[in-house]
DNA sequence: GTCTATACCACGATAGAC
DNA sequence: GTCTATCGTGGTATAGAC
């Protein structure tokens, strides 16, 4: 059973364990977050030893960066491709903001949609990861976007020419943070539910609305020297 | 529960022990968060034994959230109060989206400038909170700000009549997240002290350059078709 | 090389002595 | 009110079986 029965030019040994390790390690991580799975509902669910977590991967954390890897990396990379074909279908004119936001977004809804593999729970994975506390996976995450996100920064430079460096790169962190946030929210899924049923679990509804306010954002008037505490009470 | 009741203004022996106990776990969780943060850790830290935070607040989550409500109650309050004294000044015309916002962020500034309690940390524990996988955490926090959000959503309305009840249901969504993600960041802090080490831990400058943003966002243009129903909304 | 059984220490929680 | 002792469960390390 736990043999792992290989046909055909298949890899090396580990490749079914360590599978079966790292579906069951999404699935969980996903539902109650990376400090709250416990290494014995993982080894449990995939079948395993529990030894084998260490063995196959070193350790819990290396365990969980490892399940991130396996869709941020190709999700990434599509990004950028995706961004460099824009670019070079509009060439010599410089992608406008939207376009810019599409080579994003799209490569994240198609993640959603893949049910297969991990599907739309995925992205709400993604995002609680990005707002974790644990230093290791703040690091860990900020190597993996670093390529991805100097792409897209230099790209929104040429589309908004007169915005200083300072200020794209706080609205960069801005757009990250909301994205993010909106893809790990429980809370915007209850809200698509809320707001109309028959939609829920539709992430494409999701960006669509959050797409025009980002860019908004992006557009927005440079900030103006108000004192923003010149409100006189006391 | 254990009801505890406290006396006016001599609170005697145990309200010493529970606010030991208190900044303690507080500084605890903004380093580490919740789960990476041990009890044993707490209590030797406010010199206590510890089953005193089982005996004084129940558990280790009751705790956390005492934590929480401490300040995020009277923030909370005093946004309601400064909006309503805005809407007061400013009547019979509907207050801007800027003032709106002014009236969001001033609490916050003045509890993140309020080094002797909590300080500045604080606005990062309570962004972590808001992403936080924890089913308790999300459960108190969105009880902790429904009256908040009730008012200024109103008001919000008021400001912007042209825009549908779930458009703006939407859009304060994404606001509080881009709020929340924003002064949770380490990722924040190290922006700030990359882009003007001068200013490194100046939160109004954070502030006062995601509001054009996020005002910026809430006046956006409305998505394109985002109904599939067809049926006219709002 | 892979996998298993098991031991280890730290965690949150609780009962009962003082 | 406070403390000690203890329970079940967590991540991790390793010795040895296949």
């Amino acid at each position: 059973m736990r043999g792992k029965v290989i046909a055909f030019d298949a890899p090396r040994g580990s490749s079914a364990t360590k599978d079966r390790m790292l579906d069951a390690a999404e699935e969980l991580f996903m539902e109650h977050g990376f400090e709250a799975t416990s290494l014995r509902q993982i080894t449990a669910a995939a079948d395993v030893n529990l030894a084998a977590v260490n063995y196959h991967f070193g350790s819990k954390e290396e365990l969980f960066q490892a399940v991130l890897t396996r869709r941020l990396d190709p999700m990434n990379q599509e990004r950028v491709a995706l961004l460099s074909r824009y670019e070079q279908r509009a060439a010599p004119q410089p992608l406008s903001c939207e376009k810019i936001l599409t080579a994003m977004f799209i490569p994240a809804l198609k993640l959603a949609r893949d049910r297969d593999r991990g599907g739309k729970n995925f992205l709400r994975l993604l995002g609680r990861a990005y707002a974790d506390p644990a230093p290791f996976i703040r690091h860990f995450l900020s190597e993996q976007y670093a390529v991805m996100i100097a792409r897209f920064k230099a790209a929104f430079g040429r589309a908004l020419p007169h915005l200083p460096k300072k200020e794209l790169t706080w609205r960069l962190h801005f757009v990250m943070g909301a994205l993010s946030y909106t893809l790990a929210g429980t809370d915007a899924i209850k809200l698509i539910a809320a707001l109309s049923p028959r939609d829920a679990g539709n992430d494409e509804l999701l960006l669509r609305r959050l797409a025009p306010f980002l860019i908004a954002g992006l557009k927005a008037p440079l900030p103006e020297v108000v004192e923003l505490d010149g409100e006189g009470s006391d």
